[in-house]
DNA sequence: ATTATTAGATTTGTTCTACAAATAAACATA
DNA sequence: TATGTTTATTTGTAGAACAAATCTAATAAT
């Protein structure tokens, strides 16, 4: 296959090379960094070229600047970048329906951590919220946020649950869209988030997570039936 | 408390009104954008300034422009973004260690999907790639990742897959520092990638996820005691 | 009439110059 | 010592200029 080579900019460069740049020197959060205009020398570029790139590392965290004053290296945010694309008219059918399913794995994924890091006042407030509820069967998004919101803060990973947190609207969206297309199901035997609540109290892991894929099943087929698996021969 | 007020730069803040603009006229990929001049003109901001914020969103894939014709929306890849701060060195011990869980919440989690996907082809692939290995009990990390990242694949996601490979370096990054710190703990009945395969074979979703946490037992121990859940009172 | 060539206009990539503003450091003053 | 003033430094922003690639349209050639 011929594919255009792609050249690229300026830019592009020494975006790359900074990150090399500091990834090979081992920069860590704190470190200063050379100014603008040396950068520029060292490289052979002008300042705006510099500046496009430190200006990309400054949006994703990597770098700060006190104006008048220097860059130093900082302590990035791990989803920043991935937060800003979260768009769901730019993301594709297949991206969203990757992200749709992600939030799945996640929540099955999380019962060991939450069952060996749960605590009696995390079980108070999560009973809390689930009293809040007017209606078990019934919930309202900003019902679910709370429940669900709070499991992933039980597993004590804040980029865990700073990552579900922004899956979520997405999810919705998805979910949303997914409705529209497909009749109403009404399940037989629906796990309720108070249901969640005791196995958390009195249950196992394991118990957790046949509960958690039960509350879920909805939406498992959702994903399951209008998404078959399809093979690339 | 008094926090310092944080004044944005104006790339700043054309970048956030470039992103609304995106998504209030709700842009597709594909969709031509006005030139720089002219957004600098409507923005009242030179043209600098209009290129730093356009440079960024270029690097996270949300637009593409072809020199010297125009600039197209364009689809943005969700983990560019993470991919590029993905530097052990900046990233915190904190960060480090919540992504060190979530891989194993991710391969946790899967399940589902897994049992729901899995095809022949897939688990003769898999059997070859256990098969590929030397010592069922002293996997190499290239084996290591052959064998999950097949994992990953055959739950059909291609995002998680991309994510998890993205993990996987930071992943043994961190492990291998914590096993500095740790006496070498040998398991009297470790559940292999064999074992896993197998249960692929014949077993359930559920047999699946005892297995798998059997299989990273050592790693789930390390987490759980290396690093006890911080109660922020 | 169709094709080939040329010229001009457009737009991004890149460079350069200039200046404002904020800070830190050095200095001066009370 | 504590406070005010000056100065040098560095980033943020603006604006002009040009190269290079593309598209359009006009012109020339067959």
């Amino acid at each position: 296959m011929l594919a255009p080579l792609e050249s690229l900019s300026m830019t592009d460069r020494v975006e790359n090379i900074l990150r090399e740049y500091f990834e090979e020197n081992a920069f860590k959060p704190g470190d200063p960094l050379p100014n603008e205009m040396e950068m520029a020398q060292k490289l052979n570029v002008s300042r705006n070229v510099v500046r496009e790139a430190l200006s990309r590392l400054r949006m994703l965290g990597m770098i700060e600047t006190r104006p008048r004053k220097g860059m130093v290296m900082s302590q990035p945010d791990l989803l920043t970048g991935m937060e800003k694309v979260l768009n769901p008219f730019i993301l594709g059918t297949k991206n969203l329906k990757n992200i749709f399913e992600l939030r799945l794995i996640l929540e099955m994924g999380i019962a060991e951590f939450l069952f060996a890091r749960k605590t009696k006042k995390d079980i108070e407030e999560l009973e809390a919220i689930v009293n809040l509820q007017s209606n078990d069967f019934e919930v309202t998004k900003e019902e679910e946020i709370a429940f669900h919101g709070k499991l992933y803060e039980m597993t004590g990973n804040s980029t865990f649950k700073r990552f579900q947190i922004l899956l979520m609207p997405v999810f919705n969206h998805v979910f949303t869209d997914y409705s529209k297309k497909r009749a109403h199901v009404e399940l037989p035997n629906p796990v309720t988030h108070r249901d969640i609540l005791e196995v958390i109290r009195k249950g196992t892991s394991d118990d957790f997570r046949q509960a958690m894929f039960k509350h879920l099943e909805p939406y498992f087929a959702t994903s399951l039936n209008t998404a078959p698996p399809k093979k690339k021969k």
